[in-house]
DNA sequence: AGCGCGAGGATCGTCAACAATCGCTGCCGC
DNA sequence: GCGGCAGCGATTGTTGACGATCCTCGCGCT
């Protein structure tokens, strides 16, 4: 039992962006700071190196993986498809009180929107796209969206404070779940994908910008 | 060294069909069979698992994982996704002479499909796609692919042997190559999208018609 | 005969010790 | 003073043995 727990700590210990990017992992410091064995750490470590979270070098030990920018343009056009598959499945399967709960985050999304909250807007986001995940029922769509999220997450704050960005995001937010709604699968389809090159498109503005938003 | 060749063993005798669906995978008899440590084995086995070619329970072992038809469907339109990227990504970056290498697999296929070589007109056909992806140069659309296809090897027969696919395939391949050659990304992506839903359908419909391929 | 149950074998999970490798530091020769 | 090399500490890779868990088979009871 101590190899998923120690697998799902150091997960959300690097999703929580508890290391330096770049930091090494050194088994003995894990076996500590975890309380699991040894062998219960190395095989989380090739977990999360098959995932993309970790890179490892033979003989050299494991670190963080940093990903860098033309990466995360690169999984987001890639989540952008996969995610816009989702909404239209979800315009086909959404039960009534799906809609009904996707609309309920959408307000929810509006209110913080006008209380200037930023960062409860990119997290109330990213609860209405988990959920399209999940009344998509598709479970080879939700894995790799899954994974490719788990990658981005020393970017998931950086689009929404592109000025004007979260506006354009409710706006955006708001036609997928009309048309899902609608069980209009085309539109919904086209409707997430607009969203998503949108966000792609900020994430690329907002790195001309400022180059670099964690220093070393 | 032995335990990334062991993974690498293991993966191809898994991909090349060396077991049967469901088969247990003794770590005993795989250090047997592979000639490594047990330790590479166990390693091997985790990526295989998180690579969803193997199903590991706790202390009941690992066994080469069963993809079911309705999965192969979910996999092949994800597929569709990230392959019509890719597809559009090559229109913009090929060069001339890797559109000429394309035209050179194409005229390959057309002379494999007068022939009447149905298994190697699919061989061909994964050629193509494969060199697509990589000209592409979209390294997370090529890990995701790959990933998925590896997934799909017993279905990689199924879907050319519906009666006239073939041909059908073959005038779509030109059309995705004609479009990169034109430096079309729209086409392209277009092309590639409708050639692998026509896939996916072919999929479905052998599937109706010819429920189970492998028999236990 | 059918069913519950315990013993045994098979297999996996864990651990501690050992071997191999890497990077660094300090020494030596030029 | 500087470059190269040997030795050393730190870290990872490997091995073998031990304990834990699960499945199966056979026994006894009803």
């Amino acid at each position: 039992m101590s190899s998923d727990d120690g697998y799902e700590r150091l997960r959300a210990a690097i999703l929580a962006g508890d290391f330096q990017p770049n930091e090494r992992l050194i088994e003995a410091d894990l076996i500590e700071s975890l309380g699991v064995s040894r062998a219960a750490v190395r095989t989380a470590l090739v977990r999360l190196a098959h995932e993309g979270l970790v890179e490892h070098e033979r003989n050299r030990g494991a670190k963080v993986r940093l990903v860098q920018v033309e990466e995360a343009i690169e999984i987001m056009q890639a989540r952008a498809l996969l995610e816009a598959l989702a909404a239209r499945e979800a315009a086909v399967r959404a039960s009534d009180a799906e809609v009904h709960e996707l609309r309920q985050i959408l307000a929810e999304l509006r209110r913080l929107l006008d209380a200037g909250d930023l960062v409860g807007c990119s997290t109330a986001g990213a609860t209405l796209h988990a959920r399209i995940l999940e009344i998509a029922r598709h479970a080879t769509a939700a894995r790799l969206v899954s994974s490719l999220n788990s990658q981005m997450v020393r970017f998931q704050y950086r689009t929404i404070l592109v000025p004007g960005r979260a506006a354009r995001s409710l706006s955006e937010h708001t036609a997928v779940v009309e048309a899902i709604a609608a069980r209009a699968p085309a539109a919904a389809e086209a409707a997430m994908r607009l969203h998503l090159d949108h966000v792609t498109e900020a994430l690329r503005s907002s790195v001309a910008s400022q180059p670099r938003a964690v220093a070393s």
